[in-house]
DNA sequence: ATGTAC
């Protein structure tokens, strides 16, 4: 099927002439849900001129150039369309002492308390295209972030330390005005798509690597998804325009129109890479403020509770990193780093000896996961990477076209939401989204991570504000 | 993903 050929358990390989094969990772029931077009992009990526080596996760789907759900490494080139449009776009997880039974009221979650802290979190943080209208960064605060000056965290419970970017490189300095304001506004503010903040509680524990990291069944935990906002898309939009107009000028021929690459010691190369970390500075400083308020409304509605935060990881970004005795720039674009225990890179941390946690989001009113690398053949063929979510299976015309609210409401079952109109967030409804427990199967069989914590979401906040879901804005124009 | 897109 597809020129594929299977090398080992939940691993197969396109070979592709005078290139790495390509590798998948899919259980045989992801495998036939994988679409044309991500195998169209996976070529596309590995025959870029400079990727040495390309590895697709289970929950791929088709995306700008480069499949959503990729790892690309290369030793001479960097790719924004390899990064993504959402440069830094991650998770983050607050624990806290608390315990489901603290939100039951006669063996019954107490709906009215949970919609109190979700109403609270409504109201501190944006969601969808809004923005801070308190809270605001001034301009050289916001340049402090970009440059790795200023951060709120703990650097241990991230997957990387600031970026320090050097006075002597300039960034964002090709972005307008308006732009800057809006990036000064936009510190704490979820964003729309998959993004979104969940009240969930830890429903299975599967090793006691949980306990050292403060896991426990029955736990209540906060998760935050969003990235680096209209700033990362600013970023890779100039740079994907900026480097096409060059290409066509000097007679480069490409294989897909956002398929642009720069030599990482070339000026250009050298630039993105500085904006790329700046805008990674930028998200995890973005949710590193939403968790702040999540915590504050939290710490309302359960006074005395204590919190602390897990992690914070990215799915799309670019790292220097060493693999093979090597070193490469690793793309991972909707996909998440996964060192195992004793991994060099995290020499010196409070990881070292168990693996850094990856938190993997499901899709609405599904499972989410807490997972770790193991050690083994895969996770290095892999760049120690697993996948970054769920992934679609559905568009989010077709999901908005052929979901009935009635399977909508059956899907999301007794998880409270904050939108009151099921067409305003559809099209995130999780049947337009693969199996979360296939696509974790997919990479625990293939030996990549195992399962450190299954969370189960008791209250789901997404952005319903969208004009953007195809039915909604249909409905209101009433052509 | 994104005040959508030449």
């Amino acid at each position: 099927m597809n020129g594929l050929k299977k090398i080992g358990t939940n691993f197969y390989i396109e070979e592709i002439k005078g290139k790495k094969p390509i590798k998948y990772i899919a259980n045989e029931k992801i495998l036939e849900q994988i679409e044309e077009g991500v195998y169209r992009q996976a070529r596309n990526v590995i025959l870029t001129p400079g990727v040495d080596d390309v590895v697709i996760t289970p929950d791929a789907h088709h995306g700008y150039f480069c499949p959503i759900g990729c790892v690309a490494a290369s030793k001479t080139i960097i790719s924004p369309g390899a990064v993504g449009v959402d440069i830094g776009c991650g998770m983050r997880l607050i624990l806290t002492n608390l315990n489901v039974h603290d939100l039951r009221t006669n063996g019954e979650i107490n709906r009215a308390q949970v919609r109190a802290l979700m109403d609270g979190i409504l109201h501190d943080i944006p969601l969808g295209e809004k923005v801070r209208s308190f809270d605001t960064k001034t301009q050289s605060e916001l340049f402090d972030i970009f440059r790795g000056r200023r951060s709120s965290d703990d650097p241990e419970i991230r997957e990387h330390r600031p970026f320090r970017i050097s006075k002597d490189i300039p960034v964002m300095e090709h972005l307008s005005g308006d732009v800057i304001k809006r990036a000064m506004k936009s510190v704490g503010s979820l964003g729309g798509g998959n993004h979104f903040i969940e009240i969930q509680v830890v429903e299975e524990i599967h090793t006691d690597i949980a306990e050292k990291w403060g896991l426990r069944k029955d736990q209540i935990v906060a998760m935050v998804h969003s990235g680096s906002r209209n700033l990362g898309y600013q970023i890779a939009d100039y740079w994907v325009t900026t480097t096409r107009k060059k290409f066509d000028r000097l007679g480069i021929t490409y294989l897909d129109r956002d398929g642009m690459y720069m030599g990482v010691d070339t000026p250009e190369g050298q630039h993105y890479i500085a904006e790329m970390r700046s805008a990674l500075n930028f998200a995890v400083e973005n949710r590193a403020v939403m968790a702040k308020y999540v915590m504050q409304n939290i710490e309302k509605v359960f006074p005395g509770v204590k919190m602390s935060l897990l992690y914070d990881v990215c799915h799309n970004n670019a790292m220097l990193e060493e693999h093979f005795g090597e070193r490469f720039w690793v793309h991972r674009k909707g996909a998440t780093r996964a060192l195992p225990p004793r991994h060099p890179l995290l020499k010196g941390s409070r990881w070292f000896n168990t693996g850094h946690p990856v938190i993997l989001p499901g899709s609405m009113g599904t499972a989410s996961y807490i997972m770790v690398g193991v050690d083994s053949e895969g996770n290095r063929l892999s760049y120690s990477s697993i996948n970054h979510g769920a992934g679609r299976v559905m568009s989010r015309k077709r999901a908005t076209k052929i979901i009935t609210q009635e399977q909508f409401e059956r899907a999301l079952g007794n998880v409270l939401m904050n939108a009151r109109n099921y067409r305003s967030v559809v099209d995130e409804c999780s049947l337009a989204y693969k199996d979360i427990d296939e696509i974790i199967d997919s990479v625990v069989v293939a030996g990549l991570a195992q399962v450190v914590a299954k969370l189960k979401p008791i209250g789901v906040i997404k952005d319903d504000t969208s004009h953007r879901a195809p039915g909604w804005r249909r409905r209101k124009k009433k052509r």
